[in-house]
DNA sequence: AACAGTTTTTTAAACAGTCATTCAAGATTT
DNA sequence: AAATCTTGAATGACTGTTTAAAAAACTGTT
């Protein structure tokens, strides 16, 4: 029991420091030694857990695309209309635990480096696809299907550009007026 | 005149083959050597052309960002109402000549690099302030001003999105298809 | 509680490459 | 001849990963 607790605690605080740690560096810059450092370990214990740094990276996105997924159920548990469900996925890519500089650096990181590597890119496939199917499902009852695919694409593009923008940010985020802001596209885009 | 001369053309040919070879390999893992002998020259001659690998990105992004700013230009000289010109920038966003998955790919990079080098994030910042003075210029002839922020921010991120997507393709971009989708984003946001 | 045996965890040090940059010397152009 | 351009080779520093050995945690037995 205790054996596999171990496992986990480290996991998790290794992949805290690893959001940190590419946060402040870039993932192509940050050492293994400065992922160590900030978790209080050492480079090869990170090796130990993950195999290597993709490894790493790898667990540190599955990680973010299952809090992103988790965050979305939430919402669509207690929505109750298409345009409400709509507002959920929103609400869950703009979420409090979700929507902070060093989460949007860390995704950012994750877009440039997975044309390049295919684990991350087969995650960020996965992830996109899901997204994307839970957003056309909401539209279809809300939109006629020849003006599908442009509202998807708005509001997926928007999703994508406001972390992308995000990551830049010198300053910590405000989620509450994230979210506030994406219910407004979501009603321009749906009248 | 020609020692001039042979100092463009150089960097020109450099810069195109750091487009290349980028897209190809992504800025944190290329190498000048890679770099080089995609265009045929040495590390050394790139060193002593751009002074560092850093430098050399610089380069090649001012070379896009004027490449942009450009395009916006000629848009803007046959535009007469505030919805062509709001075209115009899409259109330039999404020009047969920019919207390729190479430079999409270079523009995925310089974002995720631009907040670990100063001269890169001064690039950015400019950038996207431009961009973002012209859009707002013309939203406000169409709009009313409770408005005007979050449709700005509806198309900026859109366009942001949608590279961020083109990056990430395996095939050629379709830009005529890219463009006719814009135009249809922004008749969404502003109808 | 104590202990020997076993497994799991940790890390210092070694390893094996890598790569941006510099430099000196030669090639080319003016 | 002078200025400009080019590059092979040297430099110097860095880094992910492996290894071997020690530390710690756990196990069942006494």
């Amino acid at each position: 029991m205790s054996r596999k607790r171990i496992r986990d605690i480290r996991n998790e605080e290794l992949i805290e420091a690893t959001i940190v740690a590419v946060h402040e560096r870039g993932y192509g810059v940050v050492t293994m030694a400065e992922i160590a450092r900030e978790a209080g370990a050492s480079a090869a214990s990170i090796n130990y857990y993950f195999g290597s740094k993709e490894g790493l990276m790898e667990a540190t996105m599955l990680h973010l695309l299952g809090k992103l997924r988790r965050a979305m159920a939430v919402g669509y548990a207690t929505a109750r209309t298409p345009r409400d469900r709509l507002y959920a996925v929103m609400d869950a890519n703009f979420a409090d635990d979700l929507f902070t500089v060093p989460q949007c650096s860390i995704w950012m990181q994750f877009w440039a480096n997975a044309p390049y590597s295919p684990r991350l890119s087969r995650l960020h496939r996965i992830n996109r696809a899901r997204v994307r199917s839970h957003v056309l499902a909401e539209l279809r009852a809300l939109l006629p299907g020849g003006q599908l695919e442009t509202a998807r694409q708005a509001l997926q593009c928007y999703m994508d550009g406001v972390w992308l923008q995000a990551a830049q940010s010198e300053d910590p985020l405000n989620p509450k007026a994230a979210r506030a802001a994406a219910h407004l596209v979501v009603d321009l885009v749906i009248p």
